[in-house]
DNA sequence: TCCCAGGACATAG
DNA sequence: CTATGTCATGGG
């Protein structure tokens, strides 16, 4: 293999990990070296922009994202895989050196955090409230198809972008719950219509020097909460202190840090007065790249429950 | 038929 | 403050 500088080695992503891994959920493969079952391509839905990537050489993919525009891709002028984020020099020499989290790095080292579209971010995960990766995926295709302005892309073919705040602030509950939302339908319009508005200004929340100042602004927004505000500020709001505890995480947490961090036993369900504790004892030990220990120790949780689920199920 | 899913919210104590 | 029940929806 060629030897790679410094500045592509910290860009050396793996696509398949970092789309594959709970933050997104309009992405697929476009494109795939069926002789080597490899991924070359992948296209995905963020805000009002259709984002496509390509893999390098050795499969894995880099830091140059185009978007589609005037039918033609035109290199993206956002970091959307963070490469400003020095991987080996900062955020991995700042995370504690115990064996889940080390583990977790070693098996994903590809793995990223993205800047996502702040809006679709936050109507992501008010729909991924207790629901599944492939439900909240069902209803977002649902409303970029109901919503969304279509764009075609050749060789790919219509594609819809994701409804602006100001089609969702108008749409009516009986046509967002056609989309398999369920009771979150009215969150979903509430929240459209506090961007819309501008009473929640993004661009505010991102120069808030305080976490907990940016927690609280979020929590703001109806079926936003502790976990919901974490995973927007940390996806798509540069707080990469944040550090969304769910069902998964609170057995990470209890399973491999109840020790480390003194944790009473953790019932599935954390009251806003815990979460805000637990938060804190957190950064206090994963430090200021918390976010990336939460990506990783997140995805090596998943892939183990399915791993051990595919065990049983042969 | 019951259980679960990247929880939030209202209500009671 | 904590504890508990409820909330649509689809898949296993």
């Amino acid at each position: 293999m060629a030897r790679l500088d410094e500045k592509d080695r910290c860009c050396r992503i793996s696509l398949a990990d970092t789309i594959d891994s709970g933050q997104v959920f309009l992405w697929d493969v476009t494109k795939t070296d069926h002789k080597n079952r490899r991924a070359l391509q992948w296209h995905g839905v963020d805000g009002q922009k259709i984002l496509r990537v390509d893999a390098d050489q050795y499969g894995a993919g880099t830091h140059r994202v185009k978007a589609h525009a005037g039918d033609r891709w035109r290199n993206y002028a956002s970091d959307f895989f963070r490469c400003g984020d020095d991987i080996q020099n900062n955020v991995i020499k700042s995370l504690p050196n115990d064996a889940a989290t080390q583990t977790a790095i070693g098996r994903y080292p590809g793995l990223r955090l993205m800047r996502q579209d702040p809006y679709q971010c936050t109507i992501s995960f008010i729909v991924s409230t207790n629901s599944n990766i492939q439900k909240i995926r069902s209803s977002l295709v649902k409303m970029t198809r109901r919503f969304g302005d279509a764009i075609t892309v050749s060789k790919i073919g219509k594609i819809h972008l994701f409804p602006t705040p100001d089609v969702l602030a108008d749409a009516t509950i009986q046509e967002m719950q056609e989309c398999g939302v369920g009771y979150r339908a009215k969150y979903i319009i509430e929240a459209s219509k506090m961007i819309a508005s501008k009473e929640i200004n993004y661009r505010h929340v991102m120069q808030m020097h305080n976490y907990h100042d940016a927690v609280n602004i979020m929590c703001g927004i109806p079926g936003v909460g502790s976990k919901v505000a974490d995973c927007i500020l940390l996806f798509a709001l540069e707080r990469l202190d944040a550090f969304p505890l769910d069902r998964w995480m609170i057995r990470v947490i209890s399973r491999y840090y109840g020790d480390v961090l003194s944790l009473p036993q953790l019932s599935t369900a954390l009251s806003d007065k815990q979460y805000a504790t637990i938060h804190d004892k957190i950064v206090r030990y994963f430090g200021p790249y918390a976010g990336y220990a939460q990506q990783w120790l997140f995805k090596m949780a998943r892939d183990d429950a399915q791993a051990a689920w595919l065990q049983k199920n042969p």
